[in-house]
DNA sequence: GGCAGAGATTGACGTCGGTCGATGGAAGCC
DNA sequence: GGCTTCCATCGACCGACGTCAATCTCTGCC
């Protein structure tokens, strides 16, 4: 009768990751953008400290929401692109 | 360039919601469900008490994911008749 | 080497959230 | 009325979470 312990304990993580509204927007910032972001974009788009915007960023990353990549001095963040069907799925309904 | 807060603000409750395990599988046994679901029935499926469970399901009202009528000692239990095409897309994506 | 800038990590603080036991109604039955 | 059953609410505990200031790491440049 229940599900898989599995299965919803990692949708529970996604979701957990995308539950906080300045996650959800810098996801949504992500997946609108084409070119990668870095954390300084995003300490100019909201009124938060950079810890707690590189803290946020560490959640999406630790759920498998974002990819990173280093250049230089920078961190360039973008979506993922091994996405399973389902969160993408997700990520499309919500933004 | 962000989006609308409302917006944000309405999804993240929804996601809020079912950001826990035992919440998600509540409301897939909802959706799975053609009749109604008393709190007696959760206790039976779930190593909880049923204070928490009442709890859990008092989140998912007043999220507005599941409708409440009182038939004498019952509480009977339902996904709500009335959600909005995203939160239905996003139950049909998760469950 | 030494400095400056971007970002991650740490430590701390206050709040929120999940859980339980105990209690409080409301409905049905004797 | 009195008892039982189902459910909601309350109070408390404890761990998790969001936030910040301070610090650390690494890179590039002089």
């Amino acid at each position: 009768m229940p599900m898989a312990v599995a299965k919803v304990d990692q949708s529970v993580e996604v979701l957990k990751a995308l539950a906080d509204p300045t996650r959800l927007q810098m996801i949504g910032i992500l997946k609108r953008s084409a070119e990668p972001v870095c954390i300084c974009d995003f300490t100019a788009a909201f009124d938060l400290s950079q810890p707690t915007l590189s803290h946020h960023m560490a959640k999406l990353r630790d759920a498998g929401l974002v990819d990173v990549s280093k250049a230089g001095i920078w961190a360039y963040y973008r979506l993922a692109s091994r996405l399973d069907p389902k969160t993408r799925a997700l990520l499309d309904v919500l933004l």
